[in-house]
DNA sequence: AAAAAAAAAGACTTCTTTATCCTAATTATA
DNA sequence: TATAATTAGGATAAAGAAGTCTTTTTTTTT
């Protein structure tokens, strides 16, 4: 459903939604290595949101990504549209170029309450809150993640 | 989610249950006009899903593609696992290797229920049923059920 | 001012999916 | 039995996604 590229991008941002600020930057190295995706497809990915606005950078030593207030404001839907474009849940399931509620085919109605949910869940939550959600109820994003909840 | 060649397989199998019979028979070219997809891609298709079954063929003057009783009996389910594998409704949302109820990714009990839902209804209901439904409930296939269902 | 560390940018490669084309095999029917 | 219609099979092409590599630019630190 999402690329590759989206699903990174997603999980980067969250990621560092959870670990960076302002004064705590994080370079592409750490953040591929943490969720362990192909080091340069991710500084592209990188870069592209950071022109969208999406997360800040800094160049230079001690330079990396980071989120500031206003990044947090946005919505993993936002990441979606600057990756794999807005239109990513328009699609018919079964590939029709026509298919709605009045003309619906064989699974449209199957389908379409989950997508609903989905995008409203991808828009209507800032960065901020999803990631307070993260925190609270413990989800995972990275195999470390995996591994610090099992030392516990 | 599901690949271009799954949705063109699926389609056309449902097409096929509820235009064809062992009496009638119908060709690649027609099944690719009524479904508006490439033909020779279709054909491929066709007998990849022939040669494991699914659907029956004849070749020859008035042969073509049809489904026996026995090939009602099958469900959704077979067809995309002869398309695009039986792996295709495990992977994680957000692509991460491990994710499951005890280590959820960040939305994984967004889709789980989802995946759950549709896997059931793809794996549960033969073809015969799930023609039924489609027309019992006027399901749209092609642009042309469509027009036909404007006419009324 | 120099050096080093990082992001930014662009060109390039590889892989997968999608799609086409050509030839062979089969079968009904005239 | 010849012909035409149709599926079957194999090789190939085109497009897009995924991923890599190299160079440039910026910025901090020494």
């Amino acid at each position: 459903m999402l690329s590759n590229a989206c699903q990174y991008a997603i999980r980067s941002v969250l990621y560092l939604s959870i670990h960076s600020t302002h004064e705590i930057k994080i370079g592409v190295k750490k953040v591929a290595e943490e969720l362990e995706t192909p080091q340069p497809f991710l500084a592209k990915l990188l870069q592209q949101l950071a022109k969208s606005n999406l997360i800040s950078s800094v160049k230079g030593p001690n330079g990396g990504f980071y989120l500031t207030e206003k990044n947090l404001e946005n919505s993993l839907w936002d990441i979606v549209k600057c990756i794999d474009g807005g239109d990513k849940f328009d699609n018919c399931f079964l590939g029709l170029s026509l298919c709605d509620d009045s003309n619906p085919c064989p699974v449209h109605f199957i389908v379409t309450p989950f997508k609903d949910k989905l995008l409203n869940d991808f828009r209507d939550k800032t960065l901020a809150q999803f990631t307070k959600e993260i925190i609270t109820t413990r989800r995972v994003l990275s195999l470390k993640d995996y591994n610090v909840l099992e030392k516990k």
